[in-house]
RNA sequence: GCCUUCGUAGCUCAGGGGAUAGAGCGAGGGUUUCCUAAACCCUAGGCCGCAGGUUCGAAUCCUGCCGAGGGCACCA
């Protein structure tokens, strides 16, 4: 059990301890909660309960908490307990109870792991970007988002499938077939222009140049319908092998690739949303097309599913792969990640899937907002000119996977970000994913250089850990629970971002103060040694859950 | 117009009912016969956009206003 939760159980006991003992009066439900304060004199844990429920019971915060403090039961962990104006309580750890943890977290693997209840297989779906072109900077945003999150999820014990939605259906990946061919009939010198709407990159050539290298003139050889849709297809799955490999550059893998064409099979997830709503009487036809009346629901108007030359829309579709997700596959936690361009899409999708026999509660849509990239003063524009855009390999590339992963995940999703290339690449030594990244070198370094003097943690003695940089280094790595909790509570990876640098400044400080590798003092040594373990242990574990690594040299 | 996210140090951002608001970068100063100086220590820098309200207590919650981004398609 986290040191938190014991010392709210202490609290809670001694509540009841002096109701029993009828100094106060009985107190209807409340929730106690602790909270570390920002001020050392403040103690590690402070409880604002007696201000909470002093209307309840009566009696002024201040002599409420004298009441309640003397009813608090002693524990190991707590040295002592105070009160403070206007009615706080404060608790203070005993620094010997905080050296030897120590010692469990430089032995215990799974520290960190936060007990679960309720639903335990999740699914995350994320970056998902069109396959008509490369990803951008924006997607990897989510990429990073995404990724930690289900890494997080993943350690603490959750069933995780990572899904990337292929829309690999609909309008755009005709025209994009279109464009394709275009490109492919003008690298055999014929002439062809491009359709309306068509993808101008010049990403475009180099795939028709790599279907032309591949199949040299096949498909100007046949005369049928199907060439364009076959060349489509061809150039939608180069595209996925692309978008596979720049994802793998910042180290994200996804374990399904779901095929939104998939959805719109004979008696496919697509039919069966249409009968359904239809069933449900929750279908219009109106000027041609289809809609679902979801206005009646209480969203702000009606959204059209087939349009009226007989295609679903991109809503319907998402409605079939949601019914997908929740009816036939079962998860129980669905979380999407998206831009916050599609923020409006989020509620008539929850809509939707409470009435195909979905439950939207267990359907949670995070949105980032959108990424500004910057050079120095110089704003990069996305897209520069038509159809040329700043990929995420070209941002990946500049400033390399760590630094990439990091920035991505620093800022939170609420929060618009600001990517600067100039400061990612030409400051990279003051760099905060170097900083995380050289703690954890310079304790391999220190580790090795004990193996070389014979010295190890085997002879630790946690009471000799208490010098003020040692008991706040162990105080930094216990919060490490904590955090985990909060980023899966609040779907906030960027804590992990946040925590990594606090944790690599205690063991910054701390190499400060303190000489580990003393041969005079092997007693000392190895009880430093099984702290440098334990950092370790954490860093090493948060950098994984943040997707960067952990270098044992620099 | 409606919906939504945001406004905190010169810059990039944490904190999202609690006590004297924090980091990094940038600025100024100091630290190395000794485990990695990609480090450490110190200093300067803030009406937390503005105005009301709720509360024992507001940067945090509510309302309004100002400013910025995103959305309000038979695009995805």
């Amino acid at each position: 059990m986290l040191i938190r939760d014991e010392i709210i159980l202490l609290l809670e006991q001694a509540l009841k301890s002096a109701e029993n003992a009828g100094t106060i009066s009985s107190v209807p439900n409340h929730t106690v909660t602790v909270e570390h304060p920002n001020r050392q004199e403040h103690g590690n844990f402070s409880s604002n309960l007696p201000l909470k429920i002093q209307g309840l019971v009566k009696i002024k915060a201040l002599d409420l908490a004298k009441i309640i403090i003397e009813h608090i039961p002693t524990h190991d962990a707590v040295e002592r307990v105070e009160i403070a104006p206007p009615g706080f309580i404060n608790f203070f750890l005993s620094d010997k109870w905080v050296a030897q943890q120590a010692s469990v977290i430089a032995s215990d693997d799974s520290f960190g792991q936060i007990s679960i209840t309720g639903e335990k297989s999740i699914q995350i779906e994320y970056v998902s970007a069109n396959p008509t072109g490369p990803i951008h900077v924006g997607n990897g945003r989510g990429a990073a988002i995404g990724s930690s999150l289900a890494n997080t999820f993943k350690f603490t014990g959750y069933q995780v499938q990572q899904e990337y939605y292929i829309n690999d259906g609909g309008t755009q990946v005709l025209i994009f077939g279109q464009t394709l061919y275009a490109r492919y009939l003008q690298l055999h010198g014929n002439e062809a222009s491009l359709p309306d709407n068509g993808y101008p990159g010049s990403y475009m050539i180099d795939l028709a140049q790599e279907i032309k290298n591949q199949y040299g003139g096949d498909f100007m050889e046949q005369n049928n319908d199907s060439v364009i849709e076959q060349i489509g297809m061809l150039g939608i799955e180069i595209m996925i092998e692309g978008i596979k490999n720049d994802l793998k550059q910042i180290g994200v893998e996804f374990d399904s690739w779901f095929s939104e064409k998939s959805l719109m099979k004979e008696n496919g997830q697509y039919r069966q949303i249409m009968s359904i709503l239809t069933e449900k009487n929750q279908i219009t036809e109106r000027d041609g097309a289809v809609w679902f009346t979801s206005s009646e629901l209480g969203e702000s108007k009606d959204n059209v599913l087939v349009r009226s030359d007989g295609t679903p829309t991109y809503y319907a579709t998402d409605i079939a792969y949601h019914y997908e997700k929740f009816i036939e596959r079962k998860f129980d936690r669905v979380i999407d990640i998206w831009g916050a361009d599609h923020q409006g899409h989020v509620s008539r999708l929850k809509a939707a899937i409470d009435s195909v026999g979905g439950n939207s509660e267990g359907l949670d849509v995070l949105l980032y907002q959108l990424v500004t990239l910057r050079r120095g003063d110089e704003i990069v524009p996305l897209s520069k000119r038509a159809g040329e855009i700043v990929t995420l390999a070209n941002v990946v590339a500049e400033v390399g996977e760590d630094a990439a992963r990091y920035f991505f995940l620093a800022t939170g999703a609420n929060q618009p970000m600001e990517f600067d290339l100039e400061l990612a690449v030409k400051q990279s030594d003051d760099n905060p994913v170097y900083y995380i990244q050289y703690a954890h070198a310079r304790i391999s370094s220190i580790l090795d250089l004990a193996v070389e003097q014979k010295l190890d943690s085997r002879n630790a003695n946690t009471d000799l850990l208490s010098d003020a940089a040692e008991i706040k280094l162990i105080v930094s790595l216990l919060l490490f629970p904590e955090i985990v909790e909060r980023v899966l509570s609040d779907l906030a990876p960027h804590h992990l971002a946040h925590y990594a640098r606090e944790l690599a400044a205690s063991f910054h400080n701390f190499y400060g103060q303190c000489r580990v590798v003393q041969i005079e003092k092997p007693e000392l040594s190895s009880s430093r040694l099984l702290l440098l373990e334990a950092t370790r242990n954490v860093l090493a574990r948060i950098l994984g859950l943040m997707g960067i690594s952990a270098p044992d040299s620099m």
